[in-house]
DNA sequence: TTGATTTGTTCATTTCCTGAACTTAGTGTC
DNA sequence: GACACTAAGTTCAGGAAATGAACAAATCAA
């Protein structure tokens, strides 16, 4: 078992990359002796190793690493049928993909993970001894022990304990998590908001997800629920929300909205991309469905921003470009909805994802757990 | 100088009220015998003192409470002239109360403090050696080691180090804050949000403010921007905002904008009260403002709940009562614009406040920093 | 009165970190 | 190429803050 000081010491590494003993000491405000000890005994049960060497004046100071393949997750997320199901390493690398069928049940579902468990195992030599969790992202509320999902229209779930039943029937720690809030840890572990404390992740697709990072922490909100922008209202007395109230985010600028709007107004397309083919034809309806979803989340972001202040707003989608008017509306939105003096100083990434993103993101939740140690969040 | 750990103890009996030694050990994960030391220790330091004895099975455990004269604060509110300034214990009782020009030149200000300085002092025998800091709460943009301010239109100030001044010139450790933020603290130290840790206020007055509590502490924001909800485009092609944008919820929301609607309507009130007054009589304008009004901070509110998922909201007001049709379309709007499965689940308080509301604030920076410690947030 | 129960203290021990001195491995200069 | 200079990293004695176990204290229940 790790001690506290060790993980921290995991975590800036993971968070800003190779650094040298004397960096780390400082970051963490420890002395060069302690710091000594630690990566030592991290070096000795091989966490970490050297990698290259910093000349300048003086000593030339040596930079520590993570050696990526010192611990292993299992991702599964259970928002498509199959339910994909990943094992990566501690830098997001995946190293095996697998698929178990999804199911409401979830004595089904922990037995169909403890099935696939050993094929995925079986890729890597190491995987199986320094497997670290599991982690599952799912459609709904999770509570703040990130063990049970409280609620879960998707899954037809309420307060269902599915992280104690994977964990007693896999013995492999479990944690389960919201999608978005998933996807936000990955960015965080293994992608571009690595070195960022204060962050947003809006995942765009069928539906829209949201989720904060704050002090370099997740943020769950007082009942798991931080990040439900899908349901701000945006178009006051707008079209109706499956949510039961009106102009929700969710009814004009998610992607299935949009195809709604789309063959409501006769077109046949079903991607965003043939859309835009026909806006940048000079289709006045493609136009308006475009430009009314964009400035839709444009407004809805612009708010995020006046009210949290992040330090980046990362937009994560799996359809065509956002390069068209979609995309540039949707700028444009948030530059005019933030305050003059703020707009353009909080960067809008824009990020195309591929299908491995809810998987990736349900094994962050694990290797975040293996870096911030149990009963912690 | 205290202990990290002896900062902790104050914290959470500051917090929770009250607490037994064992209680304390539990919730701070330490062993009895650690909290048998640091509480003798604080005791000897005149910090804490044994209150009532609470029995039940077994020895009756003794609780502790904070001495609330252990520490002195001075607390200093730009945003008036005269600006009030404060002396508080650590219960955020106000001692004794003064007051200083409001100037421009912040080396005219940190001379005006300590010229007040010793008078506030004198009217505890103890405040004058146990002073612990003066906090400064104006309105502005703050950095994150709350000494400089970034930018204040107020007071036509950018990039001041206020902080600095008034400690060299007082010798007493200084912070400033935002005006909301700092209302924010002192609810969270003084107020109905001690044992809070996810909230958010609204300072309801001639502008809105507002500011979150995350995880038990301030979230300051990437750029100490966190909580402007008053530039959230609200209506969005609306009225013109002094910001440069339109449809800020400023310009609809505020006192001074309903003022300004009520004028424009012919209406010769000055208060909020008097324009109720005038709704409840039927007038049909004086309706029409209200009901825009509350609705728009209701919507505001609602989207910063679906956001953030705080544990509670509570909005701090000057002007006389919420009973009216602003507070009952507020709340309305509230209920009608979150997630219908959450609505109510998120306690919206309001409060009526007194002129003592930022000075308070300002105090209160002091005595979180007391608290909590030097090079913490 | 006796036992059960829980609070709080004491003390030896452990854990983790620090400060200071030292070693190591380079650069820059004459 | 010898020399000082600089900064990285190690070693080691010592110290602060915690722990665990045993114990003392104060009450309730039978």
């Amino acid at each position: 078992m790790l001690t506290p000081s060790q993980r921290q010491l995991l975590r800036i590494i993971s968070e800003s990359g190779p650094l040298s003993r004397t960096e780390m000491a400082q970051m963490l405000g420890l002395s060069k002796a302690a710091m000594s000890g630690l990566a030592r005994d991290l070096i000795d049960l091989g966490m970490l190793h050297e990698t290259d060497t910093v000349y300048g004046q003086g000593r030339p100071s040596v930079r520590l690493d993570l050696y990526p393949e010192c611990a292993f997750f299992i991702g599964v997320s259970l928002l498509e049928e199959p339910a994909p199901m990943i094992l990566s390493d501690l830098n997001g690398k995946i190293i095996a993909r697998g698929s178990i069928p999804l199911s409401r049940d979830p004595a089904v579902v922990a037995e169909a993970i403890a099935q696939a468990l050993p094929d995925l195992l079986d890729s890597h030599p190491d995987a199986r001894e320094k497997l670290a969790g599991i982690g599952i992202a799912l459609s709904g509320f999770v509570d703040e022990t990130q063990a049970n999902c409280v609620q879960s229209t998707l899954l037809n779930w309420q307060d269902v304990p599915l992280a104690r039943i994977v964990q007693e029937r896999c013995g492999i720690e479990t944690f389960i998590e919201n999608d978005a809030k998933a996807v936000a840890v990955s960015e965080k572990l293994f992608g571009s908001a690595r070195d960022i404390q204060n962050f947003s992740v809006v995942t765009l697709g069928d539906g829209i997800g949201c989720a904060h990072f704050i002090d370099g922490k997740l943020y769950r909100g007082n009942h798991g629920g931080a990040g439900e922008i899908a349901h701000c209202t945006i178009e006051p007395g707008g079209s109706p929300c499956r949510c039961g109230k009106r102009g929700c985010l969710d009814t004009v600028a998610s992607m299935k909205a949009v195809r709604e709007m789309a063959r409501a107004e006769g077109f046949s397309c079903d991607t965003l991309v043939e859309l835009e083919t026909e806006a940048s034809k000079g289709n006045a309806a493609a136009i308006r469905i475009l430009h009314r979803a964009g400035s839709a989340l444009g407004l809805a972001i612009a708010n995020l921003i006046q009210m949290n202040d992040p330090g980046l707003i990362l937009i994560t989608h799996v359809e065509g470009s956002f390069d068209g008017l979609f995309g540039t509306v949707l700028k444009q939105a948030v530059e005019a909805n933030v305050l003059p003096r703020y707009a353009g100083q909080t960067p809008v990434r824009v990020k195309r994802v591929d299908g491995d993103i809810w998987a990736r993101g349900a094994a962050s939740i694990a290797a975040h757990k293996f870096l911030i140690g149990p009963h912690t969040n």
